[in-house]
DNA sequence: CGGGCCTTTATGGGATCGCATGGGATTTGA
DNA sequence: TCAAATCCCATGCGATCCCATAAAGGCCCG
């Protein structure tokens, strides 16, 4: 396996730390993590949602590749540099696998008690339990939509064709 | 046979585990259930139904087809990741050929005691065998307006199709 | 054509392993 | 010296593996 999936909830303890799932830890060695001292896990609060994003070495590259795309100097840069690279952390995993959330980082995404892991393929994102739930429902609801549209055929793309359409 | 057909009803014992109907497990194997490391059985909510929809690699990959097609970064990308790999959970077959089901993944199709199995070709549904009871007997009588469609001269390509409800 | 054996498959239960979690010990930095 | 962060070990629960039993179906042989 070699991205992230699946949606995992764990407890904030009482020193502030919070196991990483194992499958996920499993994703994070084989992205070039090895070690743990050298990796890391690259943490930043997501531009657009009361959550976190992280990931390992391929989400680093990624966004090295982003900006890189933009020209040097130009004021889009300037800022996206800022909002990517300004608020990333890079917490140490320990033995257990478990990290510890800085507490800038707790403040944006609401962190308490514990702490929802939702996989996004190449990163994943850690919500606050009741606040993702909101937000799936709201993107399930989008994707309703978007799926009728699918099936409309605006969007042929796929082999079968039928995918969801059934039903 | 490289498609998963008919529908199977299998009980859910005190620990939570199912049998795969072995003519289903064949497929997963045939679809490159084994070279996806650790490959499992990929498996979600059913958008539109109480039911769970499931498949192998191939339908992996036409999730993944889907969400390339998207620009990073985009609103809809974010969506249809959350809608999608956030709901999606990867089980694992033990040696038996039986999965657990996680507790969200039961609520969602009401699964209790037993579990039918229902193949749709390229991937197959879960569902709580008294609702597909249902499900099946209101898919017979459209069939019913289908068919005289058909009768009526149009006369399209059923490849097996689904409905496939049939047992 | 029929009966019995043998393989496959579903299901149940026991034992084991891994993971999440908690608490103490130890080190680091001020 | 004290506080805070890190490491290490203990534990409980859930998941996973393995084996046993049973029912069903297919096959071979009479």
């Amino acid at each position: 396996m070699d991205r992230f999936v699946s949606t995992f909830t764990n407890k904030i303890d009482a020193k502030g730390r919070v196991s990483i799932p194992a499958s996920f830890r499993a994703v994070l060695e084989r992205d070039g993590y090895a070690g743990g001292i050298a990796g890391g896990l690259y943490c930043y609060p997501s531009l657009d949602a009361q959550a976190l994003d992280a990931g390992g070495e391929r989400l680093a590259k990624k966004i090295d590749g982003l900006l890189a795309g933009l020209p040097d100097y130009s004021d889009e840069r300037d800022e996206l540099s800022v909002a990517l690279y300004g608020d990333v952390q890079v917490l140490s995993i320990d033995g257990d696998g478990r990290i510890v959330l800085p507490e800038n980082l707790r403040a944006h995404a609401n962190l308490d008690a514990a702490v929802s892991f939702v996989g996004l393929g190449e990163k994943f994102q850690m919500w606050e339990p009741k606040l993702f739930e909101a937000r799936r429902a709201e993107a399930r609801s989008k994707v309703q939509v978007t799926r009728k549209l699918f099936a409309a055929g605006s969007r042929p793309s796929n082999d079968g064709g039928d995918e969801g359409a059934r039903e």
